[in-house]
DNA sequence: TCTGAAAGTAGTTGACG
DNA sequence: CGTCAACTACTTTCAGA
């Protein structure tokens, strides 16, 4: 997952797949003045080389009841490697997102709760884990703004 | 977009195509044991009732070239209306996403750069708005965990 | 590496239970 | 709300430039 030289046919490819995953490689092909083989074949190799990490489903969490949302920033015992964290989190279904950060925090996590009683027992259950020490929680209150694809 | 019941086939669709949204509507339909047309039926009802907001991919940024990413607490100017920040916030196409939530900060943003240099310059940027009090930035070391779908 | 054609497969619509 | 069947469109492979 190095550096892969992109022209800007691919560049366009890409940013089409953005906007519509299941768009078909003909369409496609003449947004960016491809035929359809030529577009499938990039979008291959886009694939084979991890530029393109997988298509996926937008979906409106709202819709699915999990109409409650936070930003956890995780301290973690001394020494706790990256991977140790991980391990951790990513039992935790709720767990939607964690990213290790510079600053007082080890991480920062995203969770997706079905409601703030839910929110509260998953805190509660991470907080039990050996590799966190604590943690210190901002609820979301609204999504303003979400760009796909660059997520 | 408010409360719409799902029963089981919907939510195995939804997740299906959070799995992989170029699945086909006869391998979907095999995998929950309904007919292609009947999947493409209750597809096209999720996209109309917004539970499905659309089809993206998933792209690997550090191969596009944005390889910093950080997350900035945004402070902003008395009464200033979500709708105000949005608007200014959606002017950056750095900022990726955008949360109003609870705390000492109005909202926090995620910003993808191409490097420091940049992340710097859209930061100075921001706070060269005028809903824009101040701003409180962590930068992301590595992402841990990402799970598709629920973002 | 592309295009163009041929063959297979999937999407889409309509009739019907 | 589901299936089945027919038509259309797309994907995929292969030959050739």
């Amino acid at each position: 997952m190095g550096r892969v030289p992109l022209d800007d046919l691919d560049e366009q490819i890409v940013a089409h797949l953005i906007r519509d995953a299941r768009a078909s490689y003909a369409e496609i092909g003449t947004g960016v003045g491809l035929s359809a083989p030529a577009v499938k074949r990039r979008v291959d190799r886009l694939r084979g080389t991890g530029v393109i990490k997988g298509f996926t489903a937008r979906v409106d969490p709202h819709a699915l009841g999990w109409t409650t949302e936070a930003h956890v920033e995780v301290f973690c015992a001394p020494r706790t490697s990256p991977a140790a964290l991980l391990s951790c989190l990513e039992r935790f279904p709720e767990v939607v997102r964690a990213d290790t950060v510079t600053g007082k925090a080890d991480a920062v996590v995203r969770l997706l709760a079905s409601d703030i009683r839910h929110l509260e027992a998953v805190l509660e259950r991470l907080r039990e884990e050996p590799v966190v020490l604590s943690t210190r929680s901002t609820v979301v209150l609204n999504r303003l703004l979400e760009r796909p694809g660059d997520h």
